[in-house]
DNA sequence: CTGTGTAAGGGCGGGTTGAT
DNA sequence: ATCAACCCGCCCTTACACAG
């Protein structure tokens, strides 16, 4: 009652409108017969000038006892609220994109983390297959003889199996090394494969050393000529190379090396998809040079 | 009682106008 | 050119009516 005396006396010193109050001290809301003749003037026109203001209580009956003030005052709220509106829609619009887009990014998630309990647990099985081909490896002996030749082709042609998989690549490798010239990219068809560039196979490329320096061997599917991109240096192999993880090593008996590497790396020719390996690493000191 | 809608107040920045 | 006065629009806030 203060609040509204005070309200009264102000609008009686200088006639000004008051706070919503109107001569019988009534809090003003506009009829609706005045916001229907409001909303057709913004409607064509959302910002009348003090001109179209005057001439719209002039013709218009209803907002004759409106001042122009309330007028210019109605017209401000009235742009407002619409943006007020058009704000809260376009904010609706974008959260239901972002929850749509959330909901797929979490099923994605999930099924990658499914993917990865599955990879862990095939990674943890083929470790414990892989250990017994350790112990049974063919140098055991130490005589250096580990060539294809002590293994004969009629067993273990599984390249499933770990000792498989180890036999053909001691074969594979004596014949790589039979053909590595240190100048010239070979072809060495891998034993039980399909012959051709779209098999599994063996690449070796001269890094420039002397004698036998061939020094990259890949089990690949690619073209040789591209394998040539992939693998002439070690710094390209390495930057395309996404993880790489030694499964098991063995000495071939004459002062090499040979290691079963699982690599995953980024195609360079598709860039996009991710490439599995199976590579066996030789190293030898042969003329001074090493082949890896 | 509480939340919502809304008429109106007040601050602020920008533009115009007339006096100096 | 400068400055005060004024107007206008935008923005935020306030206070109230009203519905649920």
């Amino acid at each position: 009652e203060k609040k509204m005396a005070m309200a009264v006396a102000q609008q009686q010193r200088d006639n000004s409108i008051e706070r919503h109050i109107d001569s019988s001290g009534k809090y003003v809301r506009y009829t609706a017969e005045q916001i229907e003749a409001l909303e057709k003037v913004y409607v064509e026109c959302s910002k009348p000038s003090s001109l179209r203001r005057q001439q719209l209580i002039r013709e218009c009956p209803v907002l004759g006892n409106i001042e122009p003030k309330q007028i210019k005052v109605w017209f401000q709220n009235r742009r407002c609220r619409e943006k007020q509106r058009k704000e809260a829609s376009q904010l609706q619009t974008m959260n239901r994109k972002l929850a749509a887009m959330n909901k797929l990014l979490t099923e994605e998630n999930e099924r990658l983390q499914k993917q990865v309990s599955e990879l862990v647990n095939e990674n943890g099985f083929m470790r414990q297959q892989l250990q017994p081909a350790v112990s049974a490896a063919p140098n055991a002996d130490g005589n250096g003889n580990d060539s294809a030749a002590a293994t004969p082709r009629s067993t273990m042609r599984d390249a499933n199996s770990p000792a498989g998989f180890q036999s053909i690549a001691e074969e594979t490798l004596t014949e790589f090394l039979s053909k590595a010239t240190g100048t010239a990219v070979e072809w060495v068809q891998m034993p039980g494969m399909k012959p051709g560039p779209d098999s599994v196979g063996i690449f070796a490329i001269s890094q420039g050393c002397n004698g036998v320096a061939a020094r990259a061997c890949g089990l690949v599917s690619l073209e040789p000529s591209k394998i040539v991109e992939i693998l002439k240096d070690r710094s390209t192999w390495f930057r395309d190379c996404r993880s790489s993880e030694m499964f098991t090593m063995f000495s071939t008996g004459n002062g090499g090396t040979i290691e079963l590497l699982y690599t995953q790396t980024y195609s360079p020719m598709t860039l996009s998809t991710a490439r599995d390996f199976w590579t066996l690493r030789y190293t030898t000191n042969l003329d001074n040079g090493s082949i890896v």
